[in-house]
RNA sequence: GGGGCUAUCGUCUAGGGGUCAGGACACCGCCCUUUCACGGCGGUAACACGGGUUCAAAUCCCGUUAGCCCUACCA
């Protein structure tokens, strides 16, 4: 019997969404989307100290620009409210869960009172470390020094621990901790190099639990919330053998896990600031498309497959959201961690504006132009719109705009004297008293021009986009003269007649 | 130090015992062209290293090297 697919994207709010979280998320998405699951979005923030609302508006507000909606969390910009069965979706919202299942596992006797402090273990570590052993907390190598024997009454605050199986427990195989994994294939931990690890800080008073940790939270989180399939960075791949007991212990049976490898920056470390974009509200001010987007993303460390054979056309790597929805598979995810590669996206980003209709591009390009973008008909934009398309992104498209907006304040040099020829002026004067603006207009009687002066399109052409916009290029010239119009056509063939 | 993951053109990758090692992006060249672009055609370019196993290794095994992750009362 296998249950509905559930799983999730836990992102810490530290004031903005890094890309390599939103490639997780969409892994998530896909996987959710493509067998008919859902998808839920919790909030980690039991690092108090950046976990704003406004942090947590960034997240939602760059999940919601991806269009990578959850079924299950927050409600966008509504911190008081959340949407599903198993809320809240934050976690500092859920402690009594937590304290509850603390202190289950304390009555049980599978986790532990721990007064050890800080400067002692730190002392610890030192003397056994500098004996050339490795430390570790009442594992082996310093038996018989923790707490774990005590039996420590709650009469001194104290941190607490998780009793981490050892020797014949029967969750153990030969003595490891087996993740069985569904990207990196079954992955081996000994026992014996894992710690007896700390589920809760030190209580503020004797007998209090204090804040959980993260390893603990994700476990009670995922079991509470249903959660069928872990898709997570790899970089929680050793922290999985750390949960699986803890599951164990509750009596569950751990979620399937699928470890994703790494995005690096172009020089293969690790995607930084100093890559540049590295929030997804960079990518948007950028001017990419959320499909773009998205699709650079999953073909990062994901090959689809159709009918079992890899894309082998730049055609085919225009994947729609549906075909990466039908064709995603964990099982054709690298193992390996990728670079980001900025060109691909750019060509992606070009690549789908142009296969846009004019509608759909709208609304995106909406926000990069001006004011007076607004008041246009529908005619108008449809036409600036297709008259820039072949842009690589929307800020392209909008710079490409510009002219139509705005007279050109200067004048570049180097064409004014290439283009605005004596034998060009009185061709000049001809436009300006030209009417039918209509395409098959313009071109009538702009080859008429050309005829009785004796001019190749070229040289009018380039004239007038020096006239009208400034410089030498510009879309195609009827397009140029009918997006401008033909008063301040006009008005701006003045100067030059 | 211990544990774990990874390794094919510049980049993303296909290929998993016998391939001229395939594709995409980028780059270069040619063509098209009213500018910038778009588009079309073509080209350069890779199995990290060393040992095995085998008639045969990019592919299987073992090492080495390099990168990354965990080893916190961070997440």
């Amino acid at each position: 019997m296998s249950r509905q697919v559930v799983t999730r994207f836990a992102p810490s709010p530290t004031g903005m969404l890094h890309i390599g979280g939103v490639r997780t998320a969409l892994f998530c998405w896909l996987f959710a989307r493509r067998h008919g699951g859902r998808f839920i979005l919790r909030i980690e923030d039991t690092d108090l100290s950046r976990s704003t609302d406004d942090n947590i508006r960034i997240i939602e507000d760059g999940m919601a620009w991806c269009g990578l909606d959850w079924d299950e969390g927050p409600i966008l910009g509504d911190p008081g409210h959340w949407k599903g069965p198993h809320g809240p979706y934050r976690q500092m919202q859920r402690m009594d869960l937590y304290r509850t299942k603390i202190q289950e596992l304390l009555d049980k006797g599978l986790a532990y009172r721990c007064r050890c402090s800080r400067e002692m273990l730190e002392e610890r570590r030192r003397t056994v470390e500098t004996a050339g052993r490795v430390f570790q907390y009442d594992r082996g190598m310093d038996a018989g020094k923790g707490c774990a024997g005590a039996n420590h009454d709650a009469s001194q605050p104290a941190a607490i621990r998780f009793r981490m199986p050892l020797g014949d427990s029967p969750i153990l195989d030969a003595g490891d901790i087996v993740v069985k994994d569904l990207i990196k294939g079954d992955t081996r931990f000994p026992a014996g190099s894992l710690d007896d690890w700390i589920i809760a800080r030190t209580g503020a008073g004797p007998g209090d639990i204090g804040v959980p940790t993260y390893n603990f939270c994700v476990v009670v989180d995922d079991t509470h919330m249903e959660v069928t399939h872990v898709i997570r960075g790899d970089d929680h791949l050793n922290n999985t053998p750390k949960q699986i007991p803890l599951f164990a212990a509750f009596g569950t049976a751990p979620p399937a896990f699928a470890h994703v490898p790494m995005i690096l920056g172009a020089d293969g470390a690790k995607l930084s600031k100093r890559h540049g974009a590295t929030s997804i509200t960079e990518y948007q001010a950028m001017g990419l498309l959320p499909s773009a987007v998205r699709l650079a993303l999953a073909r990062l460390s994901w090959t689809p497959k159709i009918h079992g054979k890899a894309v082998e056309s730049a055609e085919e790597e225009l994947l729609t959201d549906e075909q990466m929805i039908q064709l995603f598979d964990l099982a054709d995810c690298q193992k390996s961690p990728a670079r980001f590669d900025m060109d691909k996206l750019q060509w992606l980003n070009q690549k789908l504006i142009q296969r846009a209709s004019w509608q759909e591009l709208e609304p995106h390009l909406r926000p990069f132009m001006p004011e007076a973008w607004q008041g246009k008909p529908d005619a108008w934009k449809a036409q600036a719109i297709q008259a820039t398309q072949k842009g690589k992104s929307l800020t392209d498209m909008a710079e490409a705009l510009r002219f139509a907006f705005e007279r050109p304040e200067v004048f570049d040099e180097k064409a004014v004297e290439k283009f605005m020829t004596a034998a060009v002026q009185p061709a000049l004067r001809e436009v300006g008293a030209l009417t039918d603006y209509s395409h098959e207009g313009l071109e009538a009687g702009f080859n008429d021009i050309l005829e009785r002066h004796g001019l190749k399109t070229k040289d009018l052409a380039q004239a007038l986009r020096v006239a009208l916009c400034g410089r030498p290029v510009s879309p195609g010239i009827y397009d140029t003269l009918m997006l401008v119009g033909r008063d301040e056509v006009v008005a701006r063939l003045d100067r030059w007649v």
